[in-house]
DNA sequence: TTTAAACGGTTACAAATGTCAACGATTGAG
DNA sequence: CTCAATCGTTGACATTTGTAACCGTTTAAA
């Protein structure tokens, strides 16, 4: 069975990324689970769903493991290291001068964990001492 | 004339991001340069970085200025409030426990000025304060 | 054991996207 | 005035994406 190299370049499209968060947030879990969550929140077919699955799968961001007749799905990259790279996507986008107000925007809309905070905190001092 | 509505709703692609990046450096300019910038940057031909051009226009990314026979192109809404769109994208992504490190990476991987910096600092004060 | 439900797999198809060539109007140079 | 260079406009087409029905197999219930 010739594995058909799994391209993991190529980023996941907008309807993956709703999936690829079901699946994030159950860890791994059963095609039936998500299918059920994306019906209940987006509305989808379970074929929708399926299809997606499997596109998911070819490019490599899902892994499967067989569970009698079913199979189980978990990311084949850590969630963060996703969002790692849709975020260079992001970032590329940006001319220079607009970074620093999108990170605000960023952080100020979003809900950190006091680790967090201390974690950013201590980013900004070291890039501040490095002049 | 029917101004089209524009529908401003309507993300722009991947490749209408790269055109838009150089509109945003260069603030206001003619078709010729930026078809200059693409053709030099990724090796496009005049008739994609035109037709990109058109479809940002129909969007309502962009917007036109009659200027003798040909049109300057200027954004219709600042760079910084189409990257906030984008990212709201990409929190939306983003499994609750992965923000906090999301925004450490890309913080320590953009170059950011003095004042960027304390603007950061004050906003994590502002939210530890907040609890 | 017969059968209905549950599963994974295959096929389909319209819309969006990436890429580009060809066309017609305008204009500046000769 | 004529002609080539420039512009914007249309049309085009392969690929990807969004969305979903259908089919064959397995399994659990009757």
């Amino acid at each position: 069975m010739s594995n058909k190299h799994p391209k993991s370049s190529e980023a996941p499209t907008p309807a993956e990324w709703k999936i690829l968060r079901i699946v994030h947030s159950m860890e791994s879990c059963a095609a039936r689970e998500i299918v059920a969550s994306a019906t209940d929140t987006f509305g989808w077919s379970m074929s929708t769903t399926k299809t997606l699955l499997r596109r998911l799968v070819d490019k490599g961001h899902l892994q499967t493991e067989r569970v009698g007749n079913s199979f189980l799905y978990s990311p084949s990259q850590s969630a963060l290291k996703m969002l790692c790279k849709e975020a260079d996507g992001l970032l590329a986008n940006a001319v220079d001068n607009a970074v620093g107000p999108l990170l605000s925007y960023m952080v100020k809309k979003s809900q950190l964990s006091k680790s967090d905070l201390e974690e950013l905190r201590a980013l900004l001092d070291e890039k501040e001492a490095g002049q």
